[in-house]
Order: C-alpha cells, then structure tokens, then sequence
RNA sequence: GGCCCUAUCGUCUAACGGUUAGGACGCCGGCUUUUCAAGCCGUUAAUCCGGGUUCGAUUCCCGGUAGGGUCACCA
C-alpha cells in the first residue's frame, strides 16, 4: 500500500467540538496505524462565518490534547486561491462545468455550475461496505462562487488531491456528499481516494450531539476538569473497539490495535458518566508530582503534594479535586467547627469524648516527630481505639482534627497535620467540651 | 417527503452459524470502614417484530417497524 496520507479539515467557524476531536482522532490512529502523515488545513470557503480566533482554538485544543498532525502548506482555502484557478476554467473548457446566472438579486453575478452526467455513483466505503447513489436527483449544482471562488466540495476534491490523500475518514453526515464529490473528482481525472464513514457521536436523545445538548466543545471538558488522556480513550472507543476487554488504553496503544474494520455502523450515545469514570482511572495513573502540577494549573494555585493520594480516591475531575480542598480539606490551614460535632452526632458525652482526647493526649506526645507517619500511628493508636470502641474514640480526634463530619482516616490527619499542631488541635477541642 | 444509513442490557460494547448471550459504566444490595471516599463481592438488565435459508440463527437473506443522517451560492 502507497504511504498512507489522511486529512482532518476543520472549518473554523465554531469551537472545536468533541464531534471533530473524534474524526481527528480516528484519522489520527489510522495513520499512526500504518505509518502515514495527517494533514491538518481550514476549510474556511466561507468568508462570512469563519474567524482566525476559531483556527486558534482548534489548534489550542489539539496541542492540549496532544493528537499530532502535519499543517499543511499554505492550509487555508481562502488563501489557495491560485491552486483553484488551476482547475475551474479547465472544468469549463473540457465542458463539465459552465457559468450560469447567479440569481435574480445578482443580475451580473455568474456561478459555476458542476454539469451533473446523471449517473449512478457507487463506492466502496471502509466502514459501510458498498454505497451507491443516484446523483440525479443533484442536478447542475453550484461548485463555485466565481470563477476563482470554489464552494466546498470543489475544493476539497482539489485540495485532497493536491495533498495525496489516499483515505478520507470523515462523519458519517458527510456520507451523501461522497457522491458528488466523485463526480467532480472523476471530472478532474483525480484518483479516488478510500472512503470511511464514521458512525455519529450522539446525545442521550439519539440525534447528532449540538451544542443545545450542553457542553460540546473541547475547551468546555478541559473547564470542568477532564484531561485529554481520558477524553481520548473515551472517544476512541465510541463507535470501535479492539475486540477484548481491556478498556484503559494510551494513545500509543490505541493508535496499535486501530483498523477501520471494527469501526462500528451505528452511532454512540455519548455518556459523561462514563468519561468521569476514564478520567478518574487515567488520574490514578498519573504520579503524583504530574498530579499536583495539572491540578495546580487548573486550579491556579499550588497544590500541596501530599493531598494528592487522598484527592485521586475522591475525585474524578480535576474540579472535584479542586472543590475537595476548598470544601473539605481546610484542615491544613486552620479548623472551626461546632464543639456539638465532637459528640459523634449525639451518640457520645463529652465526658466520654475528654477522657479519650487526654488518653490520646498522652500516647501521642510519647511519639518522636520521626514517628509521626499515618501507618505507625495506626500501630500505635489502634490497640487503644479498639479496646475503647473506636468510634467514641476515633470520631472526636477525626473532628478535633479535620473539624469537618467527613474527612480523610484521622491517622492520615495527623501525619498530614503534624504531632505539635495535631496537639494544639486535640487541646483545644478539649477545652470546648 | 425523496435519497441514504442503522438496529445486542438504560448507556458503551463482545460474539465474525453452535456460548448458561460475556465485559464495562450507571443503578441497587452486601462486605470492609469511627465518617466520607476508595476498594472488594454480588444483584438487576439485552439480541426490535415477522418471514425465510440452515440440523442449528444475535450472526446470512427478504419484508415490516423504529430511529438517525442528508437534501444551500454552509461545511
């Protein structure tokens, strides 16, 4: 097989959504698959809806989520005009095109029309097996605004075949426009590359996922704390699977098993319940420094490294984690709390709870500051809590402690805490009962 | 509406004629746990319907039904 040469074209006339991360990614895989390169270029035919600051943003969510590409030369159609002017007047010439009347609102206007040979146009699709499609119901259609501004398929077909792209591997929405594209194509004397449709990313309702589903766009799952590992194992298996059971894949891996013939017909409902699921696994995986730096720079603030552990068993997000210290783990700066908290909800007396807090007083202060790591404490502490009852025991330290109703072991408290402040804290609780 | 496509638990999916139809997420329950979370174990739940073909259909064929995509001087 000739090296294989892929292209993912954007037009950047909206945010890059999680639609087109899915057909970079698929284009991505194919072509790491087997070797080739993926070009990237801005299909931005239309002046009026396309923005430079949309290209930024496909190119910012593309480098956060790491997908490699190639730019293309010279990557915007708007600017490839003396490409286009190769071929349209050589259409009219060989007769499979004509200009034509643009309309009553633009008497002196003319379009370029495709003249439409009325036939049946079958291809074999890498995904579908054979399509085929009568084009006559097509007619004459417009390929070009004027003579040197080509429309949309137009210009793909020139830009593909410019490119050397052998696969196009594009949604499944673009299925119809196949056809046209190869008579246009066939016009040209181009060679027709391989086609695969992908099945569509779909909301829970089981139409195409849009923007009023709610957050569509790569940089709205950046905001809410998900990272690009997760994202991409998520989509990656959205419509293709590998085959056995395994789920948790690198993009190395993935890029590994990836062919075109377990890509799947129908659409994928998209589930966020099940990304938070791949994202909370591909957090686990991260070492902790890694951890703390992504936290850190979603939260705009420097994480404490030792919550790290803790955070990657509450959170699923980079959001919950960031909520998780605001909301719960206070307890290294400072506490308050309601002394009635220290009563295990009514359960104990404070009589109770003070003459555990003093027996814990004194085997802690025995401890040496060396000691002072959440296993030992356990070894130590334990054989008390456990003769005493743990929860009249444990629940009043946790609370003196955390000072919250939920919070992290209080053995992991103290470590975190340290024995001098972990002392102060139990006093003063004390003092409140 | 025309054309095209699709159809396994609620969701993502495995099975490429022979399985008690498997896994995952979620849900529910249990264990563990001073609390929360995590972890472990378990339960619930599916082949759209009807015809064929076949010794045998989730699987192949046809027809229904349902759903989706697309019908621009947008891409």
């Amino acid at each position: 097989m000739a090296k294989v040469i892929t292209r993912f074209p954007p037009s950047p006339t909206g945010h890059l959504h999680i639609g087109g991360v899915r057909t970079a990614l698929f284009n991505y895989l194919f072509t790491a698959h087997n070797g080739g390169t993926m070009y990237l270029r801005f299909e931005d035919t239309d002046r009026e809806r396309s923005k430079p600051e949309f290209e930024q943003d496909i190119l910012d969510a593309l480098a956060w989520l790491k997908i490699p590409y190639t730019l293309a030369d010279n990557p915007r159609q708007s600017e490839r005009t003396a490409v286009y002017q190769k071929y349209i007047p050589k259409l009219i010439t060989d007769g499979h095109a004509y200009e034509a009347e643009a309309g009553k609102e633009n008497p002196d206007k003319k379009v370029v029309r495709f003249k439409n040979p009325n036939k049946k146009i079958s291809f074999q699709d890498n995904v579908r097996g054979e399509v085929t499609f009568d084009t006559t119901e097509l007619g004459d259609f417009v390929i070009a605004r004027s003579i040197d501004e080509p429309l949309y398929h137009l210009a793909v077909v020139i830009d593909d075949h410019e490119m050397g792209v052998t696969h196009v591997i594009r949604g499944e929405d673009h299925i119809s426009n196949t056809p046209r594209q190869i008579l246009i194509l066939e016009a040209l004397g181009f060679v027709r590359p391989e086609y695969a449709h992908i099945p569509l990313i779909l909301a829970p309702d089981r139409t195409k996922l849009s923007k009023r589903h709610g957050a569509v766009s790569v940089n709205e799952y950046k905001a809410l704390g998900f990272i690009p590992e997760a994202l991409l194992n998520y989509l990656a298996l959205l419509g293709w699977n590998p085959g056995g059971e395994q789920e948790l894949f690198t993009l190395d891996e993935l890029a590994k098993e990836f062919t075109l013939d377990r890509v799947h017909k129908a659409g994928a409902v998209f589930a966020i319940e099940k990304l938070k699921w791949f994202n909370r696994e591909h957090l686990k995986k991260l070492s902790d420094t890694e951890y703390a730096k992504r936290l850190g720079e979603f939260a705009g603030k420097a994480v404490d490294g030792r919550l790290v552990p803790l955070l990657k068993e509450r959170a699923a997000t980079l959001q919950e984690a960031a909520q998780t210290i605001d909301n719960e783990f206070g307890f290294l700066d400072e506490v308050s709390y309601d002394p009635e908290l220290l009563l295990q909800n009514g359960k104990s007396t404070a009589e109770v709870a003070s003459l555990h807090l003093k027996a814990l007083t004194e085997l802690l202060e025995n401890i040496p500051d060396e000691g002072f790591t959440a296993a030992q404490l356990k070894d130590i502490l334990w054989p008390y809590a456990d003769s005493q009852g743990r929860g009249p025991v444990l629940w009043p330290l946790r609370v003196a402690l955390s000072g919250k109703e939920r919070s992290p072991d209080p053995f992991t408290l103290l470590a975190l805490i340290g024995k001098q402040r972990s002392l102060e804290r139990i006093a003063s609780a004390a003092e409140k009962l």
